[in-house]
RNA sequence: GCCCCCUUAGCUCAGUCGGCAGAGCGUUUCCAUGGUAAGGAAAAGGUCGUCAGUUCAAUUCUGACAGGGGGCUCCA
């Protein structure tokens, strides 16, 4: 698993002798056995990572794999993790083992245990855990003459028991999303056993593929984390096991590294400086999920609206406004109801009709395009509104502004003829690239979702129309130019979808944009034009929504720019300070020009000195704080200190101007972004 | 929705083995003639998330509920 991006080229290969171990080979050509570029596993011939206790019967040549390549990170972690469930079974005898893969800067092992593990649990089990890694215990690999054979050995590991029981199931399509087959991989069936260094004696096993380090003591530096419940095999008709993480590196600064770049992202989270920044709030008393836009973040989300209102003009959209409740009638026409009344608020009982508040925009939308007979000389019909709408998500998904109950969207919905729909799909990527690249967002990447052949229930509409839209947005993908994954089984209920996928700060992923060719909709709503002959043809439509929705754009936004937001978007512009009370005036007189052409600006005549006035400047991330004293008075000049500490003196007018192209050009320069 | 943890001043958090509670920052007032990341002093500010229960007494113990957090699951 892993390797998706190795960096580190490969070293060049080995030569192993039959009935040499690789470990042996590699230790004669001179490479390093310890340390964090310790040669820890071997790609054989065929590609596959080996231990280094491997002894190929005939000769070969191996590539030696280094414990800072993903893969040596990712067989490090997880042999950390057969050293936690070591360790836990020490202490607990009786947890029974689940599966413990290596992810993303760590690994995890999940635990059937009688009550959760606490705080305490954990600092026992790591200790315990440096005791196991430093006894430098070897991991030895163990083949089973056959499955009856593991089955007896594991009788008392029911979850092992199970994977037997599923393996060739789980060989072919893997356990879940992140993970491998760690377990029970294909070809040969094998335990690994860990060996004590003295004694040679194995004091514990786990089925395993393997491959593992040579010895428990190249863990060199590993931390638990957190406990934490996870359904058994990801699904949540299963028992909760106990879930550890963990993490593990090849050095210990690598490890400090690592905790220092958490601690720096949890200062990056949107929530952390939405309230720093006085940018929204929640309310006990108003509900879950409903956010409080403050004055400071509406600006934000104003300055977006403005910004997509121009730019969709400029595409050739209209505006339109539609009510947030609506009778239930529309959504049995939409086919939303009754299969997704679970995620809409309760209906309203108004004068024996149900209204329910709008999940989305799109029916009200189809409405305003069968309000009117329209021609084919209306198409392409682009409708956009910023819509606000209500999704009644389950409690434990709630985060922030990242995922709300209430929200709105940056909606639109294109009404086109089926030969349009190509290019007008494509013409909405380019609207992306041109929003994206303007607000210097790189770190997305996009999914074209399609729906499972093997779950028709969950989708509406024929296999030809299915195939028809698929094809309508590949084309179109692949004409774009933007690199993209395919995702079996997250299309639309009513079609094929493409989502920008952004990540919080806390590594959480999120569809920042979600985009659809639907041919579905158009036959449900008997949305029709009158074609050049007369006759009425169904157009296709087009959902698109590129900013998302305020509440997760501006959250993402919050977390690129870790609160320094370029100026046009930045709250506040501007502070002036006086350098001393007699040149309050002066301050006024600036923030008062400043003002009139239209900037946030403010002054800061509070009491207090300049240098703890400059420092509160900066912690609200404000984009320049200008400095006016005696010499500026004099000669009607500001001296303006950019977020970075540089200052420069310059006249008031030629500040205003520096401003203004700034503002105009919706520059980035000073902005923060998103270290990696 | 599920499991665990958390909820004390505007913010970040101490604390009370059950006897009407504290710090720092912030706020307010006063002092401070001062040029770039915390000048000084004083004051105000809390029904210790809500509702029950146990108790002579509950912020502290128990329970329910609400809200928050970490995961899992879900995300039309």
């Amino acid at each position: 698993m892993a390797a998706t991006q190795d960096s580190t080229p490969p070293l060049p290969p080995v030569k192993v002798t039959a009935g040499t171990t690789c470990g042996a080979a590699v230790a004669a050509e001179g490479l390093p056995t310890s340390g964090p570029d310790a040669i820890v596993v071997a790609r054989d011939g065929d590609g596959n990572l080996r231990d280094l206790s491997w002894a190929p019967d005939h000769d070969v040549e191996i590539e030696p794999v280094p414990m800072s390549s993903p893969d040596g990170l990712a067989v490090l972690r997880h042999s950390a993790a057969h050293v936690t469930a070591q360790a836990v079974q020490d202490l607990f005898p009786d947890a029974k083992l689940g599966i413990g893969p290596p992810i993303e800067h760590g690994f995890y092992y999940d635990f059937g245990v009688e009550s959760p593990f606490d705080a305490e649990d954990l600092g026992r089990i790591e200790k315990r855990m440096k005791e196991i890694i430093k006894s430098g215990q070897r991991f030895s690999r163990r083949v089973f003459a056959s499955v009856d054979a593991a089955r007896a050995e594991l009788s008392h590991e029911p979850y092992k028991l199970e994977l037997l029981a599923d393996r060739d199931r789980i060989v072919q399509k893997g356990l879940g999303d992140d993970e491998d087959v760690m377990e029970v991989g294909e070809g040969e069936l094998t335990i690994y056993d860990n060996l004590d260094a003295k004694s040679g004696e194995a004091c514990w096993s786990d089925l395993c593929r393997g491959p593992h380090l040579p010895s428990t003591k190249l863990i060199y530096a590993s931390k638990l984390q957190r406990s934490a419940a996870a359904y058994w095999r990801g699904d949540e008709h299963n028992p909760q096991l106990q879930r550890i993480y963990g993490t593990a590196w090849p050095s210990k600064d690598q490890l400090k590294q690592h905790l220092a770049d958490l601690e720096e992202a949890a200062r990056r989270d949107h929530r952390r400086i939405g309230e720093d920044l006085d940018l929204f709030a929640f309310s006990n008393e108003i509900g879950k999920g409903l956010p409080l836009w403050l004055p400071n973040g509406t600006i934000i989300r104003d300055e977006l609206e403005s910004w997509a209102r121009v730019t969709e003009r400029r595409h050739g959209y209209q505006r339109v406004v539609t009510p947030h409740i609506t009778k239930d009638a529309l959504y049995y026409r939409s086919g939303h109801l009754p299969y997704y009344d679970e995620d809409m608020y309760a209906p309203i009982d108004i004068e024996g009709e149900n209204y329910y508040l709008r999940p989305m925009n799109c029916p009200h939308h189809h409405m305003v395009f069968q309000a009117r007979p329209r021609s084919y000389r209306d198409l392409p019909f682009k409708v956009a509104e910023y819509g606000t709408v209500y999704r009644f998500e389950r409690s434990g998904q709630l985060l922030g502004l990242m995922r709300a109950r209430g929200f709105t969207q940056n909606d639109a919905h294109i009404y086109c003829t089926y030969d349009q729909a190509q290019d007008e799909f494509l013409e909405v990527m380019r609207l992306h690239e041109e929003y994206y690249r303007a607000l210097g967002i790189e770190d997305f990447y996009m999914v074209l979702a399609l729906r499972d052949p093997d779950n028709h229930e969950k989708y509406h509409g024929e296999d030809e129309m299915w195939a028809e839209a698929e094809r309508i947005t590949r084309d179109a993908m692949d004409q774009s130019g933007i690199p993209y994954v395919e995702e079996i089984g997250g299309a639309a209920h009513y079609g094929p979808k493409v989502d920008f996928i952004i990540r919080s700060v806390g590594g959480k992923e999120f569809a920042a944009s979600t985009n659809q060719v639907d041919l579905y909709m158009p036959s449900r709503f008997d949305l029709t034009y009158t074609g050049s002959s007369g006759t009425k043809e169904p157009v296709v439509v087009i959902h698109r929504a590129p900013l998302g929705s305020h509440e997760r754009f501006v959250a993402y936004l919050i977390e690129h720019f870790a609160g320094a937001f370029p100026v046009w978007l930045a709250p506040e512009q501007v502070v002036v300070i006086p350098v001393m009370p007699d040149l309050d005036d002066y301050a006024r007189d600036v923030d008062a020009v400043l003002f009139e052409a239209g900037f946030r600006s403010q002054t800061d005549l509070s009491d207090g000195r300049l240098a703890a006035k400059v420092r509160d400047a900066a912690k609200r991330r404000i984009p320049f704080t200008v400095v006016v004293g005696r010499r500026e008075a004099d000669d009607r000049s500001v001296t303006v200190r950019v977020r970075s500490g540089e200052e420069e003196t310059m006249p008031l007018d030629a500040f205003v101007a520096r401003l203004r192209e700034l503002v105009d050009s919706k520059s980035l320069e000073g902005a923060g972004h998103r270290s990696r």
